[in-house]
DNA sequence: GGTCAGGTGGACGGTGCCGTCCGCTTACGT
DNA sequence: ACGTAAGCGGACGGCACCGTCCACCTGACC
């Protein structure tokens, strides 16, 4: 599972050693271009929230107000952009999951994560690609993906030990039910919250080792209109 | 719900009266073209299968062994191309959704009928986009749509009174299945047609009016990688 | 205030796709 | 056999995007 996916701390111990240090650390560069590179990563932020990870990068550098040289002297690539764009979300994902994982009761620390991972997947369009693909060329993916995924069988098999979950639940049920959340990431976000509300909570009623009698209640169903999907162009 | 939409039937008495009547019926045409134009069905099939609906149409001409303007004669715009090439597929969805509705059982016809569209939607990459968007200018989709839609309602509630079906269980949790299915197929078909199973396995036991207290079997679940969309590039 | 590395923006070449145009070919009727 | 209309394919113009290049600014330091 992607989670916590190196994310810059702006901290100058973390230099990348590696050769691929494109991104040199905020702090050395001069004022206004350090002004100019928020104002990328912000404009980023929104356009692919807007229009998934496809939208043009001379979009993005218009939104800021600047040029299209300058957004690729900072991000040499639009996968750097990307990932630095999403950088902090991925910080974020990481904190949800080691929340998850100091939860005394495993069953609500997976809950948990998997709501909070999957609001953010639904309502910001495009961190699904990035959370999805992660980046190999671009980030140090393999370690941090190693070290979650042995997490999450980890807090998996406690909930599981605990009577939370039933039995024959598999620690791969999770990539599902994110892919199946991601679906979900085209429709516009105010049906797609409470669409992946809903789906989260069936598909957890399910996953409960000893199903009351009666099942539990639900979200609201949200209407939703499959035809397309729904850029939301913010001009 | 998209299903039966407007499929060719090639009855010459089903000629489109309206203004869009840009596919003449194959059977005025001369036989070499009339060959040509089922080969340039089976090439857009396999393409758009393998490669999704953004495949572009001079590798459908060119697995065809036509030129792009022989293409293009036939089908003027690439929505009438995905429209022609998923016809088919959609006058199955409509047999088998005739099926469902007739079936004595109404739980276990929507089910079978939701495992034969799911199936579908994950195993024909692009089928997904035809199924969703229905492309409204291409085929008189309103009717169709309103028609299923209704009738799907009607398959639901009689599940319900039937005591199959959770009584807050809403016919817009249909959509909400199919997108949640369509995000898995991004996935190579081999481990998105198990997880596509245990998934709808899995909502199904939450759908239930009286979850039984210990829960059903589970389908395998399949190892899957997220990384990246798996284009199936037949070269 | 001068100099210059670092920063900037717009213009540019390259690429891949769409959909059309035009001159050649081929099947069918006489 | 031959004329004609239907069919054909490659080449083409247009467009959108990517990523680079270069000539012009600007802020920090002497």
């Amino acid at each position: 599972m992607p989670d916590e996916i190196s994310h810059n701390t702006d901290d100058p111990a973390s230099a990348a050693p590696l050769g691929t240090a494109v991104d040199r650390r905020p702090a050395d560069l001069r004022p206004d271009a350090r002004r100019n590179r928020e104002r990328v990563l912000k404009a980023a932020r929104e356009v692919f929230a807007a229009q998934g990870t496809d939208a043009p990068v001379s979009t993005v550098a218009r939104r800021a107000g600047v040029g299209v040289a300058t957004l690729y002297r900072r991000f040499p690539t639009r996968s750097a952009l990307l990932a630095a764009a999403f950088d902090d979300q991925l910080g974020e994902c990481a904190t949800v999951f080691e929340e998850a994982l100091a939860d005394p009761n495993p069953g609500h620390g997976l809950y948990t994560l998997l709501e909070k991972v999957c609001t953010t997947l639904v309502t910001d369009r495009g961190f699904d690609t990035v959370f999805m693909t992660g980046f190999p060329e671009t980030l140090d993916y393999g370690r941090e993906r190693a070290c979650a995924e042995a997490g999450l069988t980890h807090l998996v098999q406690r909930a599981i030990d605990a009577g939370q979950l039933r039995e024959d639940f598999d620690t791969a049920d999770i990539p599902l039910l994110l892919l199946a959340v991601s679906g979900l990431a085209g429709q516009p976000p105010e049906t797609a919250l409470p669409a992946a509300r809903r789906l989260l909570t069936y598909l957890f009623q399910s996953f409960q080792a000893h199903p009351p009698s009666r099942p539990g209640p639900l979200p609201p169903a949200p209407r939703m209109d499959l035809t397309g999907p729904h850029r939301t162009d913010g001009v």
